[in-house]
This record gives structure tokens, sequence and C-alpha cells, in this order.
DNA sequence: TCTGGGGTCCTAGGACCC
DNA sequence: TCTGGGGTCCTAGGACCC
């Protein structure tokens, strides 16, 4: 039996923490569809990978199966690099909104176990499990029943980390995988993380693993057992964080509330780079309207906005502006945008472009330009009906003829 | 056919004020 | 003849996450 008694902890007190992880999210949850439809392969049994559009150069893997894993093949890696690594990879469209759909689907069902779930990304989440004792008598056997469960009602597997905090819970779930239930309690990180690569620790990337291990910290031990003065010489106000991360120490709560987002943000690779100032305007406008929408349906105003672009040489940048008064004006926000970008561009091609919105607001604490107030309360009447009539009939029902015509007008970009 | 997209948080440095 | 220093706000860039 798979049940281990002895790990048992519903008999003390201590706050427990489950994380859950869909393992190779986009590729597991590809799988199920394509099965459904009929297919024969299962393509988490071959080597396959999630990957964008390549003729879009959106050329990058998103997850990869175990056998591809095992060949060496890292999300990121380029779609280019994958068959280097592994001549008959198959590569599989990426279906945003199916995974959506599928996400929901998961935690709907999650949320049945404890009302304290904290989604953390399309396919991880936090589930308080403190003070349900008395509902769960044996925390293992629950991990490995919900495991199961996921398994026999969605068709794919999980990750269970179970532990007394949060940064624990994860640092379980991703140990061995896939299908899997893991604990890691306090009294079990010595002797289950510390022997870890330093990379494995939760916020410490590549950059960060690097530094640390040219300090000849190889382990999250070694991290652990640093002296922190001698860490805050290199780490500034990360060092403290970083050795209580190693020692497994962790206060975070588990946050239930959707408090809204801190930025809002579109960017877009092109197929070809692009130098042409119109169809540069074209695309930013496109992408003000989709944020500015985010941002109305978040009820906030923003007060900083920004663009950021990234050359045909791979250099980006980001230019931003601090706003007098806060706006949630699709108008208001383009002309800011425009500005920007007339003043920073220097008309060399562009790869990528995107539009960011920051330092949100709940009071728009609004001086009306005395002039201007009739314009800006006709914007904003005519955002909103746009809002209502494209959220009903779809995102680009109505264009804003009236903003700019020549914009509105042109179909070069759609 | 080389290198996505959407987030959060931190830091360094400059401007400005007292 | 000598150019302090603390605080705040803002910008740009980078690290990290999924």
């Amino acid at each position: 039996m798979f049940y281990n008694l002895i790990g048992d902890q519903s008999m003390n007190n201590e706050r427990i923490v489950f994380h859950i992880d869909v393992n190779n999210a986009f590729l597991s949850w590809t799988a199920v569809k394509l099965l459904n439809e009929g297919s024969r392969v299962d393509i988490r049994k071959i080597p396959s990978v999630i990957g964008g559009d390549e003729s879009k150069r959106h050329g990058v893997v998103l997850a990869k199966s175990p056998v591809a894993k095992k060949m060496g093949i890292k999300t990121g890696d380029t779609l280019y690099s994958a068959r280097k690594k592994c001549k008959n990879i198959k590569v599989f469209p990426c279906y945003r909104q199916f995974y959506k759909e599928k996400s929901k689907e998961l935690f709907s069902y999650l949320s049945k176990l404890s009302p304290d779930i904290e989604i953390f990304s399309v396919d991880e989440c936090f589930i308080e499990m403190t003070n349900t004792n008395y509902l769960y008598s044996d925390y293992l056997a629950l991990g490995y029943k919900i495991k199961d469960e996921i398994y026999r009602k969605f068709g794919y597997t999980v990750n269970v980390g179970i532990a007394n905090n949060k940064l624990c819970a994860k640092m379980a779930s991703d140990f061995e995988k896939p299908n899997k239930v893991h604990t890691l309690y306090n009294e079990e990180v010595k002797s289950k993380m510390w022997p870890l690569e330093i990379g494995k620790l939760f916020m410490i990337g590549g950059k960060s693993a690097e530094k640390l291990k040219s300090l000849g910290i190889n382990t999250i031990g070694d991290l652990a057992n640093t002296d922190i003065n001698v860490l805050t010489k290199y780490f500034k106000n990360q060092a403290p964080i970083m050795i209580k991360h190693a020692n497994g120490i962790d206060n975070s709560k588990v946050i239930t509330e959707y408090s809204g987002n801190k930025c809002i943000s579109v960017s877009e690779t092109f197929e070809r780079d692009i130098a042409d100032k119109n169809i540069l305007k074209k695309i930013m406008f496109h992408q003000v309207k989709k944020v500015a929408y985010l941002l109305r349906k978040q009820n906030v105003y923003t007060t900083t906005v920004a663009i950021t672009f990234k050359n045909y040489d791979f250099k980006t940048y980001t230019r931003q502006i601090k706003l007098d008064t806060p706006t949630d004006s699709t108008n208001d926000i383009y002309e800011k945008i425009v500005l920007l970008f007339e003043k920073e561009w220097d008309g060399k091609k562009l790869r990528n472009i995107g539009v960011r919105l920051s330092n949100f607001t709940t009071v728009r604490n609004e001086q009306l330009d005395f002039f201007n107030s009739g314009n800006q309360i006709r914007n904003n009447s005519i955002d909103k009906i746009i809002d209502s009539i494209n959220s009903k009939y779809g995102s680009d029902s109505v264009i804003l003829a009236s903003l700019n015509d020549d914009i509105a007008s042109n179909d070069a970009y759609k």
C-alpha cells in the first residue's frame, strides 16, 4: 500500500499547504484533446513538444514530453535547436484558449477541497489545508487521492507537494515527476532539499545560480549555511530572503482573493521586421485598445504608460511616462504612446513592439481640462459603449472610426 | 525557419527639494 | 574655494516566474 502512515502529520498543529502542478501542462492537455478527437497516439509517450508557429517567428518550445526532456530539450529552446537534439521530434501547436478552459475546470474541482485556494498560474495552485484536519485525517493519503482522481476525471497527471508552507510545498511538487506525491515537512528540509543543486531553489534563476557557484555555493544546503553578511555583499536585500528560502522558511499566506493586476501589457513579434511608421502605429493602436479595455474591466485608471520595443538585433527598450491625470481612455493612452514612440524610435527596423500600463489607482482625481472637458467625457462614454458591444459580439466588432480615421479605416493591420 | 508572451519585483541612477 | 546629505519621485533595465 502506498499510504505512508508514518508520514501522517495530522496529529500536530502545524500549518499544512498543498501545491498542485499539472505535469507538462500544455503538452498533457493537448494529448487529452487529441485522444478525445480520436487520435491513436498519446503524444506524452513520444518525443514531442508544444511549440509556437515558426513561420510567424514564434518558434520556441513551450512544453515537452518526458522523452523529449530526456533528449535534452528544454522549455524556451528554439524549435530549431529542439530538432537538432532530436531529429524525429513531433511539434504540436499551442491551444491557449483550450488550456484556459482546462485550467478553469481543474481549479473549480480543487476548490471543493478547500476554499483557501491560490491560483498561482494556469497550471499550478496552492491549497491551505490547515484547520481541515477534522476532514482529512491523513494528508499523504489525501495527496494520492487528489492526484488519482484528477487522472480518472480529466485524463492527465499532476504532482502534489505537501509541506508546512508554500515554498516547501512548491519545492516538493517539483521533486520527481510525473504523477508523484512528495512531502517536504520542516524536519525534512535538510535531508530532501539541502542536497539539491542551487539552481533548483525557487527564485534562483540562471544568473543568480552562476553567481552563487562562483562563490562556492553549489547546493541549497551551502546557501542555507552561508553567512548572511557575506551574501549581502553580493545580493543586497535579496540575501536574507534567499537564506530563508534555503532553510525552508516562508511565512507567505495563501492568497485567495484576486486583487487585480499590477500591470497590463501586450506585445507582438512580427513575422518580418517592420520599419513602416504607419503600420507600427496601427499595431500600437490595436494594442492600446486591448490593454485599455482590460484596464476598464478592472475598474481602475492607469498613471503610467509605456512602450516596449525590440530591434531587429534583439536589443530591447522600454520608454515610459507618468501621467498627470489617471486615465482609462483608449484615446488618452494612445496619444501618450504615440508621443513616446515618436520621441524614442530611431526609424530602425523593429522585431517586436508592445504597450504596457502600470501604477493603477481606483480614484480618478480628475482635473478636467476646461477647454477639452467635452471631449474627455465624450471619449469616456464612447469607450464604455464600445466595451459593452465588443464584450457581447467579439473584440473587433466596433472600431473607433471617430478616433483616428487613418488608423481605424485602414486594414493593413488587423 | 533562431531566439513567445504576460506578469512581479528590485536596483541604479538622475532630478529635484530642503 | 570647494562642491554635504537625506528623502522622494521617476525612469530604464534586468532577474525571475509560468
